[in-house]
DNA sequence: ATAAATTTTTTTAATATTAAACAGGAGCGA
DNA sequence: TCGCTCCTGTTTAATATTAAAAAAATTTAT
């Protein structure tokens, strides 16, 4: 005998499941676009904030993107190694290095990021501006 | 000069923000609940799958879970070495083997499985089922 | 029936991700 | 100042994830 679901069980894991594939279905374009551009997503997630927000320190990254910090080093390491973000140190701060995104970086973001906004638009069309600011208020009362 | 956004486009990062932390959410308390059991959340998913449907190939354990055939080669792999899984060759293909859950694995799903709905209800018990039905309606165009 | 195309799965290489431990700097109170 | 704690970042080990290539079985088309 396995698990019964009551109704309101069946709707949450329904729920849950639409959650996760509108995200997906969300990047699949940009997927693409990342690949072609020879970076990964998480890679991306690290330029978009640091296009967005400037230099920042490697915590600071982190807690943008909700990753963690020994992920971040890494993802950071390669970007490093390709040429495409520069670390200073933190004249402030012993501990910590500063981030910024290099020419080269400066350069791949000016290129794909407004590409990227595009595919995102395009993904949500099929939704209203009403549609959209409704469920994010609703997907806020979760926290 | 970066990247200026429109009104719409400001709309839709935000939205795809909320999807993701609202994904994130729902999971944070079965996190704990598999490292507790000493499991990862690809394997759970994967125990899932073969608990509510039973027996399956590789190929449909990804269709299920949306991942890859290869990724999926090295979880159960992994569930199979921690004997949670058993393998069998498929008498009707020779490509493919069977996968079903030990008795072992059977017994760590009727334990675990009840706590992360209850797990997912409680996540979502700030919203009602109308809310939940409407949200699920909306993520459903998207495709 | 044979060749071609497709399906299923594994493998490899590279990157990502988590948990856990660690090192060293910074801040603070006694 | 000393000692304690917190903060920042890296490292390690294990697992996950993707892309790409490959192997083998099956199916399809001719």
């Amino acid at each position: 005998m396995n698990f019964q679901f009551s109704e309101n069980e069946r709707l949450n894991g329904k729920f849950i499941i639409a959650l996760w594939r509108a995200y997906q279905f969300a990047h699949k374009k940009s997927m693409s676009l990342f690949r072609e551009n020879r970076i990964t997503m998480a890679q991306f997630m690290a330029l978009e904030v640091l296009y967005n927000k400037g230099e920042l320190s490697v915590q600071e990254i982190v807690s943008k993107v909700l990753s963690s910090s020994g992920n971040m080093t890494v993802v950071i390491k390669n970007l490093e190694r390709d040429g495409l973000v520069i670390r200073r140190l933190n004249p402030g701060d012993g501990r910590s290095s500063l981030i910024s995104l290099s020419s080269k970086g400066k350069l791949l973001m000016d290129k794909i990021f407004p590409l990227h906004i595009a595919n995102l638009c395009d993904a949500f069309k099929v939704l209203s501006d009403g549609e959209k600011e409704k469920m994010i208020n609703l997907l806020k009362k979760l926290k």
